[in-house]
DNA sequence: CAAGTCGATTGACAAAAACTCAACTGACAA
DNA sequence: TTGTCAGTTGAGTTTTTGTCAATCGACTTG
């Protein structure tokens, strides 16, 4: 099926979030008519009404109430990710001390968020900006991972994702068996969001019928280990970064690591260190907290 | 400065992902002329460079690649909703004890996740899929906040947000006082990311100069949190989301909470129960857990 | 109670894209 | 040396997108 037109659903988007056709027409600088246009376009592309008519005023309808708040967050990640593009290079940002850290969720909230005091106190006058949503491309250091189209240079590998399945030490005592990777599917089985790391994982262990008896799907990191910790089943984590909660006692690792995808994390960094010493201080500490953390490793 | 083309954008992030700008024009259904255009035009309009021109291929900048990373998140939020609202309301999903909740990061990460268990316990048969990331609009039951536009009925109030200032208790025996709003703004304040939040608490209490000292910006409503009970500032918090944390003694609430927006969050039960007796058991159990909560808690 | 108002809608047409085709380029491979 | 093939560009065409003017209809105003 084809997507039906952008601008369609940049219409819909406006006239939904500002409740009328006039006010969109005016935000796009568009007659009424264009943006009435495009919604009927929209809707009889989708098959479905978008709002109802009602005397001279339209109501989203409920589900394209939650279609709008859709759109609404991608256009807003679309504009700013534009706007982080194409603003040149110049130092916009007066805040000299300030450095705006780009992280992906599972390294900030499993390894980094639990580092980061270290880092205050050491360095009490840098401001640090860390968004883990991917809203923003505008940085001076990323932590990233193999995602990133063939970035070039300016990339340091951090750490080299190695995948096993943890799960809470409870676990291991209970009434199914979990001897082998094939006992994995008669557990159940905590996903990631939208991910074919267990199926992929595996398959390279060999298992054949790769569906689990029941699974949980969650699409936050943190989650879920929580819920691998409360025992609720077993999850599929980099050995770094379940290594606190494994070091604590909280999980356990019954199984070998694998390199399932050619995956690793990867520091970038945008702006030549010089410009600002904060982006200097957080990359060396973060570096030397990486080291240190590689050192203790149970698991080489 | 208006908004460049949308379709360009795609093109380019075709282009981008598959590395060739023939394979992104026959992904589009285009013509690689047409597609070579779009780039160039999207170019000229961000007044940078996306591709590095090789002897015949293509190979993004930096720049050009974490601008493709974005709009592919943002494109692929974009299908997601569409294909969630285009679908009809047909019984596609077979698995009739899968419920799909979805859920505000901020209640589902402070409040809901540590109440899971229980509910696992009770209803073990239950699979759940719950999502946070808002990038699902295909739900059984959706837990919102005030930003769902206009939805009209089917919707239960569940919390109605009272926002208060929240810190470690040690910060309070700290050199720098903490006796009136107005010395909220000599301390560490912890921000969430693009909200205006804190500016508009601290003018209802009256304070005229709102901007602080020094300041942490953070997107993730769980690593607020934990900067907060780790010393490191001051957030903004719902009391009800911060209850289980102010229970503990790991956080204090040294000022009186206040309705900044007026705003709250909801249930949305798209299907009817009938359809999937998970879905009734699951909101049965949020309800009466939220009544629960709402009884132990100290501020009314 | 009739006329006026204003937002949404529609028909007809005009402007502006978006797209294609065909020709061109240039590094590489055979 | 020549064929190849991804990318680019010129010219023209199609299709989309947008405007203008007219219509509708419920509310409101005199």
């Amino acid at each position: 099926m084809a997507l039906p037109s952008l601008n369609g659903m940049r219409a819909f988007e406006a006239a939904a979030r500002l409740g009328s056709i006039k006010d969109a027409a005016e935000e796009l600088h568009l007659t009424p008519s264009a943006v009435s246009r495009h919604i009927r376009a929209l809707e009889r592309n989708l098959g479905q009404d978008l709002f109802e008519r009602g005397f001279r005023q339209i109501t989203p309808t409920i589900r394209g109430s939650y279609y709008a708040r859709g759109l609404s967050e991608a256009f807003e990640a679309i504009w700013r990710a534009t706007d982080d593009v194409s603003v040149s290079d110049g130092p916009s940002h007066n805040k000299a001390q300030r450095v705006r850290v780009l992280c992906v969720p599972a390294v900030l909230n499993l390894w980094l968020a639990d580092r980061l005091p270290n880092f205050r106190r050491l360095h009490p006058s840098v401001d640090l900006e860390i968004s883990s949503s991917g809203k923003r491309a505008n940085f001076d250091l990323a932590i990233v991972d193999e995602f990133v189209y063939k970035a070039g240079p300016a990339l340091t590998l951090l750490i080299p994702l190695l995948l096993t399945p943890v799960c809470a030490p409870s676990l291991l005592e209970g009434p199914v068996p979990l001897r082998s990777p094939a006992d994995l599917v008669n557990h159940h089985l905590i996903h990631e969001c939208e991910t074919m790391r267990w199926k992929r994982w595996l398959e390279q262990e060999g298992v054949l019928d790769t569906t689990p008896k029941s699974s949980t799907t969650l699409d936050d990191c943190t989650l879920i280990m929580r819920e691998a910790i409360n025992g609720a089943g077993i999850a599929l984590a980099d050995t770094m970064m379940a290594q606190d909660l494994l070091q604590q006692g909280k999980l356990v690792a019954p199984f070998r690591a694998r390199h399932t995808y050619p995956a690793g994390i990867y520091l970038h960094q945008r702006r030549s260190i010089g410009n600002k010493p904060g982006t200097g201080l957080f990359q060396d500490w973060l570096l030397a907290e990486i080291d240190d953390h590689k050192r203790t490793m149970a698991i080489p």
